[in-house]
DNA sequence: TTGTAGGCGTTATCAG
DNA sequence: CTGATAACGCCTACAA
């Protein structure tokens, strides 16, 4: 492996030369810069990254906190994160937590002694001592649909989404509607359900009550999705419409509603939430969540936070649409 | 941050001592280890990881290189991996590559001037110079799920497997079959389909000649999945019995089944390839690729490399079961 | 515009 | 067993 004083050596520099040829600065003539080119080319150097970031004190990585058991969804909004990074030096760090005290671990290690410049928590509560460093040392770490008051954060409003999402439902003329809802956050067994408050103001607007027992908190994933439908379906007054807190609770749920011979969206309404692939390719009627750009624009972010340090924290959020697509349609008439 | 030099002073001892009780080298005695813990303890000590990285010349990073636009058993790969580094003190830095320019592109920077330590390369092919330089320089790469005779890899027996899930179904007593595949590889688009080997030759082995028209090669995905089964049903005599060679695409063929009327699996029999969580919830009859171990015997192996250099390079492949659910029965009685 | 020297925080190698 | 000291490869003042 050559190294930066191959090089100068190769070119008859010095290596402030090369290395200032290497980071594009203007203090180098065309002919100096064409000579330490050719050399390098020559001798086929390639900096060493590792060095590269001792010296200077950063490293070009970005540090990716996620929940391990995440669904599908996860993979989206690492697309956007991708996005953001595809045209800059910048690289991935990720580290994956399957349990609370894995959020811990994860958390704690974070960033430290600067082995990436910044990080991204995606879905999931960051720790207190998390929030505590990172506000004190200005690491610039930002959260992807998930909230602290003192972080960055890029997210969507949850509860004007569900509220749509069942307004829709409403609209559409259904009279008993259902809620198959999913925890905020994965690793807060207390913590509350996504859509459960929007759910209930769309009720409440429309001059409805909700029925407790046309609500229910899932576990994620399409088997308690399934389990949820059944459930709701066996009861006295079934709801002919259901909003389900996630695509893959949802594609459970449309499994179930078939299996028990229900028709969906003649029988059963059904709308997802998220907005995954699979959900668009099989044509579910979702409240969309822009994972993608959540992800983008979380890691712009970060990148500008990385540039103009000192930034004042503000949240960031993103519209939500509803992508009307086949598991809606009017109550069955009785 | 404090530093190794700020420690040694609290300790009253020399760096090369602080250094060893970090690394736990066996050359410190017990109340020098103490001292030193104390020290560590009072000022809140933690190594650079950079610094380390630059003075041992490794950096305890693992590269993953991955097609961006992998279904979900990316995800289960990914925490095969993670169940490999659990208790290491092993880091994953991701590369996505959506198409062939970026896997070139991932594949040159791959664990350039030591950036990783070993790497990972996940159901794609690489390219012919990486493999060059990795063979070269004794690079720890592991092929997951693809093929390179001069690389490590993990993965399964395809053909064997397509072919007894074909040979399931074919001793259910369905007549006609047909197959939904999947290229093997996502970046090569003359790439053969993956169930087609093994499809045929349990076809043959039964007597029974391919039909070409039973058989579609269709893009990875729900949607694809689901077009091709309607097209497969379109036919004239339709197939009673579906091998589909990824679970995206199988759960979009068992839901364009169920739109079209079908019964699963009284009129028709899906046998998916993969086995995601989401098939799982779903009762999706698959032939089951243990993911999740590959994920972990390839770390596993790029791990045990780094260990021992120089160990011969060899195969390893992991058996295939056909997980049975809810999705195959008896062909129809005519 | 260019070269030189010091520093970044560890690890590893030597004497002691 | 322990303490200096020399790498490690690059960046960045600073001096020329």
């Amino acid at each position: 492996m050559p190294t930066i004083m191959d090089v100068a050596r190769a070119a008859g520099v010095g290596i402030g030369t090369v290395s200032r040829v290497l980071n594009d600065s203007p203090l180098v003539s065309q002919a100096m810069r064409q000579r330490v080119l050719a050399a390098i080319e020559r001798l086929g150097y390639e900096p060493s990254p590792i060095a590269r970031a001792f010296g200077r004190g950063r490293t070009d990585k970005l540090e990716v906190l996620i929940p391990v058991f995440a669904e599908a969804f996860a993979l989206e909004i690492l697309r956007g994160i991708e996005d953001a990074l595809v045209d800059t030096d910048y690289t991935l760090l990720m580290r994956t937590a399957a349990n609370a005290a894995e959020r811990e671990r994860v958390c704690d290690e974070c960033g430290v002694r600067g082995r990436a410049d910044g990080a991204l928590v995606v879905w999931m509560a960051p720790t207190q001592a998390f929030v505590e460093r990172v506000s004190q040392d200005g690491f610039p770490a930002v959260l992807v649909n998930a909230e602290h008051p003192r972080l960055w954060r890029v997210g969507v409003d949850h509860d004007s989404a569900a509220e749509r999402a069942a307004a829709y439902c409403l609209g559409l003329g259904h009279e008993r509607m259902g809620l198959i809802d999913r925890r905020v956050d994965p690793f807060e067994p207390l913590s509350p359900g996504i859509c459960q408050r929007g759910f209930e103001t769309a009720l409440a607007t429309a001059g409805r009550a909700a029925a407790a027992d046309h609500e229910r908190l899932a576990e994620p994933g399409a088997a308690a999705g399934a389990f949820a439908l059944d459930e709701l379906l066996a009861g006295p007054e079934p709801p002919t419409a259901v909003i389900v807190g996630s695509e893959a609770q949802a594609l459970g749920a449309l499994a179930a509603a078939r299996a028990s011979g229900k028709r969906v969206p003649q029988d059963l309404s059904l709308v997802g939430y998220n907005d995954t692939q699979v959900g668009r390719d099989l044509g579910l009627t979702t409240m969309r969540v822009p994972l993608r750009e959540l992800g983008r624009v979380a890691t712009e972010t970060v990148l500008s936070v990385l540039a103009e340090p000192g930034m004042p924290v503000a949240p960031r959020y993103l519209p939500t649409e509803l992508a009307v697509r086949r598991t809606c349609g009017p109550p069955p008439r009785v």
